[in-house]
DNA sequence: CTCAGTGTTCAGTG
DNA sequence: TCACTGAACACTGA
């Protein structure tokens, strides 16, 4: 599920939660795959006992900012996410990380196919992976100018680009698909080769596609209904809801939905 | 049983 | 060193 606007979506419930509240106790499952640096021992006992001042996003991780440093760092991978729950009972499956807060509230970290991380920081928004991520469409708002020297020179084909964290934090698959379903760019174009014209649809598509689906906090039965999001999995025979038939390709490594009568 | 998946990293190539 | 590609990682559900 996550892209900027799930991840989004969860900073969001983690702030209202947790903001203010102390840390009264930490699960912290058995798991040297997603706590790949610090253990789930050294993690629970470093935690235990903070407080909670804010929660953090750039592109696809997630912080905590806590009274005393290090801070936890949150990847959530392919399959991961965040809940909020008030009982132990309804810790979900896969949980790998929960905090219980002096409110009552407990924040859990699923993670099904352990692709996702932990990680304990002193400063997440200075130090890699997070410095690391390239502009967020929803934290800065690129000129043209500034958006269009992120095209140049780059022979990579446009879908492999707005996956490139590097460049465009946040965007993943459907993001990459959807914005250039609406900005009428076909996914395999060299990045160098989009007009200047389709360039600047492109920075308004994005913008506006993520500000909306982080505006319903990512739920995606509320996206506007001519998105391509909808119809996307429909696999074989798909149409968009004007009837236009979609293609699938490997674009960048990834399935890749696509519309060629739309996108030139 | 096989395969794909809302992701990232790293080895290998040019 | 840089840009880029493809496989590996891990696990569930179709």
């Amino acid at each position: 599920m996550p892209e900027l606007s799930e991840v989004e979506a969860w900073r969001l419930l983690a702030d209202r939660h947790a903001r203010d509240q102390r840390i009264l106790q930490v699960f912290a499952a058995q798991d040297d795959i997603v706590f790949d640096t610090a253990s789930p021992r050294h993690f629970s006992r470093t935690l235990r006992g903070r407080e909670i001042r804010a929660a953090h996003r750039r592109g696809k991780y997630l912080w905590l900012e806590l009274d005393r440093r290090p801070w936890p760092l949150f990847h959530f991978g392919m399959t991961g996410s965040l809940r909020a729950y008030k009982h132990a009972s309804e810790r979900p499956g896969y949980c790998k990380a929960e905090l219980t807060l002096d409110n009552g509230w407990r924040l859990g970290f699923r993670n099904v196919r352990r692709l996702g991380r932990v990680r304990l920081l002193q400063d997440p928004s200075s130090e890699p992976p997070v410095s690391r991520l390239g502009f967020d469409p929803l934290l800065d708002r690129p000129s043209p100018e500034e958006f269009r020297s992120l095209l140049v020179r780059r022979n990579t084909p446009i879908k492999a680009l707005l996956l490139n964290q590097a460049v465009f934090a946040g965007v993943g698959n459907w993001i990459a698909d959807e914005v250039l379903y609406q900005a009428r760019i076909r996914p395999t174009r060299p990045a160098s080769k989009v007009s200047p014209e389709a360039c600047e649809r492109l920075r308004r598509v994005l913008d506006r596609v993520v500000r909306r689906a982080v505006a319903v906090e990512a739920d995606s039965t509320r996206f506007p209904r001519n998105w391509l999001f909808h119809v996307r999995w429909g696999k074989q025979h798909a149409r968009t809801r004007k009837g236009e038939p979609i293609r699938y390709d490997t674009v960048g490594g990834r399935t890749t939905a696509w519309v060629p009568s739309v996108q030139r």
